[in-house]
DNA sequence: GACATATGTCATCGTTCGTTGACAAGTTCC
DNA sequence: GGAACTTGTCAACGAACGATGACATATGTC
């Protein structure tokens, strides 16, 4: 017997947020390689076809994945110190709230972690790094090789990330006093990456 | 016609050191999943049948792959000032010898950056990055925190890696005065990374 | 030379993947 | 209520992959 499954109110959008909200949920997890279009329209309860209908190809709805509009507003006119806690923040506030709720910006920083090894992605979060994290960032810096400043802050960040996120390293979170000594090096760290020189 | 293909002399360890030396350039230029037996066999001049036969299957080759029994030799006795140096020389000297050539650390780290996002390479990286580097840099260290302290100068080191090699982010490398200032800055990260705190 | 073993070759299996096209069912408009 | 369009469903394609087992050929030993 044919189950009763709801009729599947008719929504394009929604059906169309509804494949883009699993798909970053998904390549924040795992590879490029490693997620199926059939795990991604699963999840939500959709057909497998309708993905390719509604983006096109994987490689587009990864695109889409990363895209987000309003990076630079949260950057702006932000001084170079609250970059760096802005950074550091990126970082600690990784893995609180529950997964799905987790901050954009979090959640983007980890898809581009997961496939940074995939060519097939490679040239989409290259551009995506380009244009939506180094261009506004060292935009807001002042003095000398803002861009490599920004880029090297960022190196940080990527591997903090990889560490902690990825290969599941964690020197910290023992004691609470480590805890403050791990914060206080972190931002030393984003600080001798983001600040001009003065010697 | 059959070509003339020289009879392929037999010689096991011959074969097993091609394969494994092919698949250490595969990897350390793509992902785990988007380097083929097929492609490895194929560039040692060898069956891809033989992969499987010497090799077990494509994670044994893998972890095969990672496999370096003398990094704690090279990190022996190391000063602090020395692991810095070791971590920069590390990146900076990537890509100068001719592909194929280059250092084994710093291709073993191109291969762990490429397929760090992969699922079924993800335990082998892990033990691979603890074992063989956290640990032996961990115990030249002195002071509080050897191991975070280590953890973070890795961090650092894999995300000048990934903006290097991976995204091709290269703000430096036009003028030479620019790159000394870029290398001034990359010993004043490690340097916060791996110092003990002295306020 | 004959046998046993080591090594290489070949064909193929079963699976998974992204993608596509034909069709069904809902919605809108006249 | 029927035409035109939108949205969802289903089955299948062709390709690539890792792995395997049967077979062929070289090498070593007596």
């Amino acid at each position: 017997m044919i189950p009763p499954v709801t009729p599947r109110h008719r929504n394009a959008v929604a059906t169309r947020q509804a494949i883009l909200a699993s798909a970053r949920k998904h390549f924040a997890r795992e590879n490029y390689e490693n997620v199926g279009l059939r795990e991604i329209a699963g999840h939500a309860g959709v057909d497998p076809a309708l993905v390719s209908r509604y983006f096109g190809s994987k490689e587009a709805l990864f695109r889409e994945t990363l895209r987000d509009e309003d990076e630079k507003d949260i950057l702006d006119g932000a001084t170079r110190e609250m970059l760096a806690q802005h950074f550091a923040r990126l970082f600690l506030e990784k893995d609180d709230a529950p997964p799905g709720e987790r901050d954009i910006h979090i959640e983007r920083i980890l898809i581009l972690l997961h496939s940074i090894g995939s060519p097939k992605a490679g040239q989409i979060i290259h551009d995506a790094v380009q244009t939506d994290i180094l261009d506004p960032v060292s935009q807001e810096l002042d003095g000398e090789d803002r861009e490599m400043r920004a880029a090297m802050a960022l190196a940080v960040l990527m591997g903090m990330g990889i560490m902690h996120n990825m290969l599941s390293i964690d020197t910290l979170e023992c004691s609470p006093e480590e805890d403050a000594r791990f914060e206080k090096r972190l931002t030393r760290i984003f600080a001798a990456a983001l600040e001009p020189m003065d010697d």
